[in-house]
Parts: structure tokens; sequence; C-alpha cells
DNA sequence: TAATTTTAAAATGTCGACATTATTAAATTA
DNA sequence: TAATTTAATAATGTCGACATTTTAAAATTA
């Protein structure tokens, strides 16, 4: 019967990122051993791996004999990690115009296409508008090239999500928005096909940032 | 008898993070669960706690039913790792030179002043330059104030200062070098209270490259 | 009543045992 | 002899049990 590849600790690692990520538990939160193991039907061993990388992720906090918290979020916390994402995402695209060769410029324009056609439709499901701009984003810094700082751009955007999530809870994503956003799209095809770095690097920064104070008003 | 406030796994990881960074294993080595039991005298459950806070840290890598082996290193690694780990070096300059105070600077000058010194002298200890050394980049750095960006730039020195090591093991740093460098601490601490962003910018990225190429030749 | 101590309950962290899977060695076959 | 199959040995990953510590509740004292 078992057919899956990975271990238990490495299944219920995926299954506790996700639902910390998905606002599933709150900041702050107990996660008790006994109920995450009749939670997630596992053992002791697996369950604490599972969270001891949760641990090396920032995701969990813990105090010895004192069980582990989901990790709090603060205002501070909020504006660093998306200025840091911001700063890294801008290395990448950095590095991404100044190798990025044929294909990399078709992926991108592949996947500006995609984006502006869905966001121009009529009923948008959230879902797949996330998708489409999630691959334009990693197309223009695909061409980068660099391992280690695109796994450091993975670890910031998932810390960036769980925080977009929070707010998500309370708030829908409303439309204007997303079309005043869409011309930043198209500006930052443009100047990556154009090769201007400085420019483009002040763009996807700006971009990034976008939504800071958003969300800081609604964690107030 | 239990006096240490930290539990089992806290403890072993520093010690197995401490004994992989200092080349005691070697990459690709095996990590055999029952010999590091006996040789930390720990039972199995903290011991896979560490091992996998370890795979979060990219030091340790593993395979369903074929346990945990120390990551390899390789050319390409080594130059990414360094890479980024200018890039970063850079970013956290920038914000420090932004956002430094009376305080930013006075500790510069005083950690530079105790490397000068040290630098100069006759019988160095290089644990005890290391350390000067090490204060000396972080004092400069230290106004950026950004925590994450602290972190990730802690953890790619850590993954660096593994090839270092792996490469020390065999040669024996020479003191020429060391003056060469110094050269460039002076300019460094000079471009930074000179608020020159760009070239200090410039000049730590290349600081940080310098020993890449003479890693690269003992690792061929 | 408020503060402290004592007692009871619950939760954590560690261990060794065990089932499952991988690896090595021996035996068999072509 | 080389390749394959079978048997044995070894290692991994998971579980539940248990000792230790923390937390909550009850009892005691001032």
């Amino acid at each position: 019967m078992k057919k899956s590849r990975q271990n238990t600790a490495a299944q219920i690692l995926d299954s506790l990122t996700n639902d910390i990520i998905q606002g599933e538990y709150s900041p702050r939160q107990k996660l008790h051993i006994k109920t995450l193991k009749d939670r997630y039907n596992v053992g002791t061993s697996p369950l604490r791996e599972a969270l001891s990388q949760l641990i090396a992720k920032d995701l969990v906090v813990s105090e010895n004999q004192r069980g582990f918290y989901v990790s709090d979020i603060s205002i501070n916390d909020l504006t660093d990690i998306y200025q840091a994402r911001a700063k890294i995402e801008g290395l990448c695209l950095e590095m991404a115009i100044q190798k990025g060769d044929d294909y990399w410029e078709s992926n991108i324009i592949a996947a500006s296409h995609r984006l502006a056609k869905y966001t121009k439709s009529e009923n948008i499901d959230m879902d797949e508008w996330q998708n489409r701009h999630f691959s334009f984003h990693e197309a223009l810094v695909s061409g980068c090239n660099s391992p280690r700082l695109f796994q450091i751009r993975q670890s910031l955007y998932e810390k960036s999500t769980r925080y977009r999530n929070l707010w998500l809870k309370e708030n829908v994503t409303n439309f204007e928005t997303l079309q005043v956003n869409q011309n930043e799209h198209v500006a930052l095809m443009v100047l990556a096909l154009e090769r201007d770095t400085k420019a483009a690097q002040k763009l996807i920064e700006a971009h990034i940032m976008t939504p800071v104070e958003i969300i800081k008003k609604s964690l107030s």
C-alpha cells in the first residue's frame, strides 16, 4: 500500500507549510503535538522532524519544554520581508537581463501575453490569475541562473504570501487594482527586453512594494 | 543534572553544523544514524530532528530509506554562493550607508583599528585574526537594519566558510595576502564614511569574490 | 480576599523496539 | 566465468511508552 516515494516527515512538512502559509493557523497559535498527530494521522517522530524544518524556515518557533508555535507577524517584519524581497528580485532581474538569451525573451513575451489576456477577461478566477501572474514574474527572472538567489527568492516569496493571505482573509481583491498593476507588467516586459537594467530594477522594486501599505492598514 | 536550557536536538544541531562547516565530515559522506548516535551520545529522535534542520539549511541531503549525506560541493556551487554573498553584502552595505548613524561610523572606525593593528603584528593567531576580520565586516553592514537580509547574509557566510575550510585543510594562508587585503579594508572604511554607496558596493563585491579563484584551483 | 503553596493534570522531549526497505554476500543458473 | 537469483545482514523510518517539565486547579495560609 505504501506507494509514495516521500517519507511521512516530508509529506507532513508539505501539509504544514501549506496550512501555515494559507493562514489555516493563526500567528502565535500553539501547535499541540497531540492535536497535530490526530489531525495528520502521524506519529511523534515524523511530526517533530517536520516542525524542526519549519523552525529553520522561520514559520514556526519553539521554546524548550514549551512546545511549538506558529511564528508571529508584525508590521516591521512585513515591511522587512517585502523590502528584502524587492531587493532580491531586483538582483535576480539584473542578472537575468545580463545573461538572458532569445529563449528568455520569448518566454517573457509568452507569459506576458497569457497574463494580459486573462486580466482583460470577464470572469476572473483568482487562482488562475495568481498562476499566470506568478509565471510572468518567474519568466522575468528565470535567466538569472543563480540557484542560491532563486532559493532565497522562493523563501521570501513564501513568507510574503503568508502575510498576503492573512490579509485576503478579510479583503477581496478589487479588479481596478489588477488593471493598474497590469500597466506595470507591460512596462516591466518592455524594459527587460530593452535591457534597461536600472529602470527595470527600479520598477520591479516599486511593483513588489505596492501591496505593503494596503496590508499594513489591515493589520492595524 | 540537567542544566542546559537547550534541548538535545538544539545542542546536537550546533555540533553537527559546526562539524560540517569545519570540514570534520567530507562532502557526500554518509551520515549513519547509528554512528552519529554513538558519537554524540543521543537517541534517535533529537538526532533526526537536528538532521532535518540541516536539510533545510542545505548542509545535508537525504533520500527516503537511504539515509543522510553531507551536501556535495562543486565549482558551480562555490561560485554561486560567493556571488550571491557578494551581492547580498552589497545590498546590506547600501542600506547601512543610507541609514547609518554616528554610532555606526564609530563602530567601523573601532573595528578597523583593531583589525589593522593585529594584521601588522608579528605573531598572528589566525583564529583571532578571523574574529577581528569578521567583526570589521559586520560593523560595516550593521547599520542596515534588516533582520531578514542579515539572516540571509549569515546563512551564505556559513556556506562559504565551509568551502573555505575545505580549502584551508590543505593550504596555509600566506601573510602577504593578508597585507594586500588590508588595503581594501581601509578603502572600504573610507568609502563607507564618505557615504559613497556605489563605490563601496563595487569594492565589497570584489573583495568578497577575491578568494574564489584560489579555492577553485584547489578543488580541481 | 489576596497571595502563596500544594496537588493534579497535561504536554513535551527522549528513548528503545520493531516493521519495512535497502544493501551486501552467497548461491544458483546459464 | 559472468549474470542473475536468493538469502542474510544492516540501516532506515515510525511508533508508542515513559520520565521530566510545565501548566492549571485546588488548598492553604496570612
